[in-house]
DNA sequence: TGTTGACTTCGAGTGCACTCCAGCTCCTAC
DNA sequence: GTAGGAGCTGGAGTGCACTCGAAGTCAACA
């Protein structure tokens, strides 16, 4: 063995994108068991760890609640018997996930639209950009708003 | 005139999805400007207020912080030289919530993948579904998440 | 040998976006 | 005329997910 096992939570934090501070609290909290230590009790991140943490990351980043999370990584400690489970809770995560989805992108029709309402009103030389460049995907949405007085 | 103009705040709120609580919320941080009071100084809400509302719930729920929104809605209401702003105000955001529907959609793949490898592990009579019908899109992931131990 | 600097723990603090409460007013119906 | 209910205000409280601080430890290096 040349070089200590795994790698200090810097790097771990450099490697996933994940402050170390959130790495801390993430393993508080139990969404990260107790990550193996080397010499001074410092903190040795291994693959698997990492890989963890950036599905942990990618949950989170779908808008996962913490306490989802926490129920997901109970099920995954408690052994193979729980897959009907966790395969439950992703698909609805996912439900869910696809159910955002539509809406956002019904919404980035809306700002396109109201975009290029905005920049009907600008002269000719507007400033900004010159035109819409194929305006992408603009939902129909009458965008009845009016103004904040 | 036959009724009094515009509509309560309960009809408001069931008519654009906000709770009440939450409308004079926004009214009183500015969001809204102070809607017209009826008798007893009750509020009532014009279909232009309604308008706005829903203006403001499309940039919430892209994830515009209130703050920005309200950097909008004073940009607004400071009058037709602002328009410019107002474009690069929106523009901004749609970018960003573009990068955001790239990231989801790239997750949603990343789920999918992570539930066909838990279904590969059940028996053949999965108690959840049968099997997977047409998995729409699985962006290839490398999925080397290990287990939290 | 001292100093630097990255790490440790635990508790407290932060920022955001609501959400609720107390105590009041007002209108309507009985 | 009084009971009920919707609405009013200002301020306090909540829940979430971090984020930070203080005080201490440890290893490596000049």
């Amino acid at each position: 063995m040349s070089t200590i096992e795994g790698c200090s939570i810097e790097q771990a934090s450099a490697r996933t994108g994940v402050p170390a501070h959130t790495l801390r609290y993430y393993e508080r909290i139990g969404l990260l068991a107790p990550v193996p230590r080397g010499p001074g009790g410092r903190r040795r991140y291994t693959e698997d760890d990492l890989g963890w943490v950036r599905f942990l990351t990618l949950l989170r980043q779908t808008d996962m609640p913490i306490r989802d999370m926490q129920r997901f990584v109970d099920l995954t400690r408690a052994g193979d018997a729980t897959v009907p489970q966790r395969v439950a809770l992703l698909r609805a995560h996912r439900e869910a996930l696809v159910e955002r989805l539509d809406l956002l992108q019904h919404h980035l029709g809306a700002i396109t639209t109201k975009i290029d309402v905005y920049e009907g009103l600008l002269p000719p030389d507007a400033c900004v950009e010159p035109s819409t460049p194929a305006a992408d995907d603009r939902t129909a949405l009458a965008l009845t708003d009016g103004s904040p007085r």
